[in-house]
DNA sequence: CGTGTTATTGACCAACATCAAACTTAGTGG
DNA sequence: CCACTAAGTTTGATGTTGGTCAATAACACG
């Protein structure tokens, strides 16, 4: 799996027409967006935390994911991202990068200078609204996040991470029906899920013995979504995908009574 | 405190003007703003959740916060905000809400039509960049609150959300000192720690008896900071304030190996 | 095969949740 | 100003979830 830059160009143009309608003439300025192709092999460093960014990354295959460290070295993993991800769209504004890129399986890696980017963004409004909303969607997942690790536990957890990624995934044309692939080890899973390696992996027990999901190495199935979704919490409203999501009017106006938050 | 739109109109200015550099032109554009301007109740929605919003927010007085519900009811607090803070930036490029803003304290809010911001970053490059550089510290706070929650036991976890907002009270000429005022129940702080109400209760009373803080209402000292700094593990780096921040260049190039991970 | 990583298991323990009750504080109306 | 009330804080007792440690089993790869 070699990327040339041409198939590279058309991959970003495909991404982004998922969100924004493209001009010709955007259209021929993303083809012709300077790219610097790379490999990166497992386990290694796509962007360096505290690093000064000069280019963004964007996800041509692969899994990688942003992480952080707390402590005494327990590490967090902050986010995952997919091919047509862009995951340090944010060092486009901030001058220090405050968190790492990791490869979690090979990737294949393209970075894009800053100055190309802000020269494109200059240049057609669309691709401007595009990357806004990218990086808008992407701080909504954190939001998720931030209630997943808060308020559910170890299943509901895992589940929703499970839902979340298959659900990105069929957005984004990848898995096969039910099945996908998420080539993490449980460790990796662990310090996405803020969980010890031990619990995550009696948690997938459980997950796979109320038949929810079943695993073959990295090769994951959701044998019953609704229950798992059930079980999970999810609902993939927050994810932003061009579907309905049903407004909750339910609190208008009302007063939301401090013993109403438990 | 009733804020006039001129007033309001300056603040905005003054806030940009921490992150960027402003034209006559563009605080002369700035000063055109339209602005609706509301009274909010303690408890009471700023956004709805699941509203389509025409309008971002502007927080000009009191204390706000973003929340998410999980599961049965349980209420996540997603992020606290401060004047100056657009809290549902966002919404400029989601359709919507995918959680609510809320006043913990008696808010005034300034609402701005998404045409009228539209408009304004259409004019202006530096605003634009001002806004866009707001948001993705937004993020970085999600992010860094990812953390807090997956890899933090209770006392950091608390700790740090009290380095955080004198931090960024500080860094608005707001608090005295080691003093600031930060008008949440405990309740509300078990919310965004992702703890129980008792359990914040006992955690607080440690940091008091470890004489780290000490709190009258809800004005809270920090009595030793370098000292509640390293309990709660924090580095103010990721508010991404004007200042130094060094990078960690350790692990250059070398392999993350995944036992490194723990 | 042998070596290193990853997955799994059991035993034990710490952190945190839950429940229920008492106490404190601030606000309200008489 | 006092009694009353409701919200918020504190405490104790007890239970559950998830962490830690340490060992073993299963895999993957040269």
């Amino acid at each position: 799996m070699i990327a040339n830059p041409a198939s590279v160009h058309q991959q970003l143009i495909t991404r982004l027409e998922t969100v924004t309608v493209l001009s010709d003439d955007d259209k021929v300025q993303l083809s012709s967006l300077p790219l610097h192709i790379r490999h990166v092999a497992q386990n290694h460093n796509i962007v360096r935390p505290g690093e000064k960014s000069v280019s963004c990354c964007l996800i041509i295959s692969g899994l990688a994911c942003r992480y952080k460290f707390a402590n005494g070295g327990k590490r967090q993993i902050l986010s995952l991202h997919l091919p047509g991800d862009f995951p340090d769209l944010q060092s486009l504004h901030l001058d220090v990068m405050d968190h790492g890129v990791q490869a979690l399986s090979v990737c294949e890696v393209a970075y894009i200078p800053h100055k190309a980017v802000e020269a494109l963004i200059e240049a057609s409004a669309s691709v401007g609204r595009a990357l806004a909303r990218h990086a808008a969607v992407d701080a909504s997942i954190f939001r998720e996040w931030i209630t997943n690790m808060g308020r559910r536990e170890a299943m509901a957890r895992v589940g929703h991470l499970f839902c979340e990624m298959h659900t990105r995934m069929r957005a984004l044309g990848l898995g096969d029906g039910s099945s996908f692939v998420l080539d993490m080890t449980q460790s990796e899973l662990a310090d996405a899920a803020g969980l010890s390696v031990v619990h995550i992996n009696r948690t997938l027990q459980q997950l796979r013995a109320l038949r929810l999901i079943a695993s073959k190495g990295s090769v994951h199935t959701i044998l019953d979504a609704p229950g798992l979704e059930r079980v999970s919490d999810f609902d993939a409203g927050y994810l932003h995908l061009r579907a309905s999501y049903e407004p909750d009017s339910s609190r208008d106006g009302t007063s939301l009574r401090r013993t109403d938050a438990r």
